[in-house]
DNA sequence: GCCAACGTTGGC
DNA sequence: GCCAACGTTGGC
C-alpha cells in the first residue's frame, strides 16, 4: 500500500464536504507531475488530506476507492480523477508548521515543492503524522 | 493583498 | 530549442 497527501482549498471543496459527500472523484488537477501521482494511486492507497490557503493543515485522511479514469469535467484527455472516501479526521489537525518543524518531515514535498496538489508520502511520514494527529 | 516559485505559452 | 512574458498556486 503506498501513502499520499492532496490539498485542496476548504472554499472549493474542504474535508467537511468530503464527510457530507461519502465521497468524490478528484478532479481539476492540471498539472503533469500532479497527474502522474493521480495515475499510480492505487485502490486502498490512504491519503491525507491536507487544507492549503486557509487552514494549512492535514485534517483528514481517506482511501482511493477507484483508480484512475478520465477526468468527467472535461474532454481533455491527458487528465485523470480518482475516486475517494474519507476514513477518519485527526483529533488534532497536524499544520504545516508542524511538519515544518519536524527534521523528519523535512523531505516532503508539501514544504520543498510547494505548489504539488498530489504527492507522495512515505509511510514513515505517514505514520509520524498520524501519530502527531492522535 | 502581495509576491516568490514555478509551469506554460508563444515568438523568434 | 531558447527564453521572455504571462498565469497560477499558495504561504505570509
Amino acid at each position: 500500500m503506498k501513502y499520499w497527501l492532496v490539498k485542496s482549498e476548504p472554499g472549493a471543496y474542504s474535508w467537511e464536504d468530503l464527510l457530507k459527500d461519502g465521497w468524490t472523484y478528484w478532479d481539476g488537477v492540471r498539472n503533469y507531475q500532479a497527474r502522474n501521482n493521480l495515475r499510480e494511486m492505487k485502490k486502498g492507497d490512504q491519503v491525507l488530506y491536507y487544507h492549503s490557503n486557509k487552514g494549512l493543515h492535514i485534517v483528514g485522511v481517506a482511501r482511493v476507492t477507484k483508480e484512475h479514469y478520465q477526468d468527467p469535467t472535461t474532454s481533455d484527455e491527458r487528465w485523470v480523477v480518482v475516486d475517494i472516501e474519507p476514513i477518519k479526521p485527526l483529533n488534532t489537525p497536524v499544520t504545516l508548521s508542524d511538519v515544518k518543524s519536524d527534521a523528519r518531515l523535512k523531505n516532503m514535498p508539501l514544504i520543498k515543492h510547494s505548489r504539488l496538489s498530489v504527492m507522495p508520502v512515505t509511510k514513515k511520514e505517514f505514520d509520524l503524522i498520524m501519530r502527531m494527529g492522535k
